[in-house]
This record gives structure tokens, C-alpha cells and sequence, in this order.
DNA sequence: TTAATATTTGCATATTTGCGCAAATATAGT
DNA sequence: ACTATATTTGCGCAAATATGCAAATATTAA
């Protein structure tokens, strides 16, 4: 692992390693369905600027994919994405790669 | 998932959101017996008094082990926790789970 | 004891981060 | 056009974080 695939790894982590960002995660964990911005407001304690501009980092770092929807966002998990990153650190703390 | 394991689960992944603490990890990956400070020193852009810092702060949220051995302290990598935390996340995030 | 080595800690500093508020923007409905 | 709703952005602030340096501490070896 180079060094600027362990920055964008570390960065990843960063952006689901802050409590309310992993908050909405953990909510669209739960909904099949993508959700909008106000809804998701509900699951963690910030004002809705600060929902926007966590929603706007985790889709930087691919956590979750936006689609505009007339006058609202709806953001859904990128569960395949974000799960596989984590299975293969997951795998390489375990040493179930090749070094 | 309620909001203190959302927050100790958050608190692991802003520690391994750090990219000189994340290469520390790495570094430790590929590490079969356990390492010094001093040698860890080699694998990321801080100083000792900034890996000591970093290895502290790993080793409070339980990734990293730490045996005293004379002068140096021995770190060593508490793989099966840190990759099951990961996996859980990746089973949640895949709704491997039950909600 | 003295010197050397490994690590930690205090301090100062620079940077980043998270936050709320208010204003701006975008879009929908009337 | 006007109003309401959803979201973003600029701003300022306070707290957290990362860092280096120098001093302190711990332990080993001579």
C-alpha cells in the first residue's frame, strides 16, 4: 500500500470517523430508499447547514451518491463502495493479502 | 445501534482516519513481531514526541498493544479486534444484519 | 555514578474542524 | 410575480488537533 492510497484510505476513515456523519450514515444504513436532506436532520444534533456540508463530505469521499429531485437532494448509501474498503483493510490488518 | 456505540465506533475511526497514524498501522500490518517506537519512527513524516502521541492515542482506543521491554516500549497490532470492528461496520453497511 | 538511549510531556503555535446564524440560491406551487 | 420549502454558502468563533522543540523521565550499559 503506497502512500497516497494510505492518504485516501485515511481520509475515508476521517469522514466516517466523526459522530454525525456516522450518525447519517447509520441512518441510510437503514433506509432502502434515498432520503433528503431535512429528513436526515432528525438523526444527529446539527442545524441543517451542518447536515448539508457533512452530506457534502461524505459525498466527496463516495460514501453516499446525491441525486437532485426538484428543490431536494436525495442522498443514498454507497454500500458496496464503503464496505469494500473497509473489508480490505479489514483483510489487511489480518494479513489475509499479500504484503 | 445506539449512540454510544455509534460514538466509540466513530472514536476508532477518527483514530485510523490520520494518515501518519494510519501508516503506522500499515507499517505494524507487515510486522510480525512487535515494534518500537523508535523503528516506527522510520515509516511516517513526524517526529518521536508525535509518534509517541500518535501510538498513545492507538493504543487507547484498543488498536495497538503495548509491552514494556526495558528502556523501549514493544507495539504490536490487536488485529482480530480492529478488523472485527471494521467488518461489523461492513456487515451493517451491507444490511448483513438485523436493523 | 555517569553517559547513552528510548520515550513522554509541557509548551507554543499553526491549522483544521464543527458549529450556528443569517443571507443567498434553487426550485416548486399558487 | 410572490411565497414557501430545501439546501448551500459566507462568516466568525471556539474547540480540537497535529506538530516540533526542549526538557523531563526511565532504564540500560559502562
Amino acid at each position: 500500500m503506497n502512500i497516497s492510497d494510505v492518504q485516501e484510505l485515511a481520509d475515508l476513515l476521517k469522514a466516517l470517523g466523526e459522530v454525525n456523519r456516522l450518525s447519517l450514515v447509520c441512518r441510510l444504513c437503514e433506509c432502502s430508499t434515498p432520503q433528503n436532506a431535512m429528513c436526515l436532520c432528525e438523526c444527529c444534533s446539527v442545524d441543517a447547514s451542518g447536515v448539508s456540508r457533512h452530506l457534502k463530505m461524505l459525498a466527496q469521499e463516495g460514501v453516499v451518491s446525491v441525486e437532485k429531485r426538484g428543490r431536494e437532494r436525495s442522498y443514498s448509501l454507497n454500500r458496496a463502495y464503503v464496505a469494500d474498503r473497509l473489508r480490505v483493510l479489514a483483510d489487511k490488518i489480518e494479513m489475509k493479502e499479500e504484503i
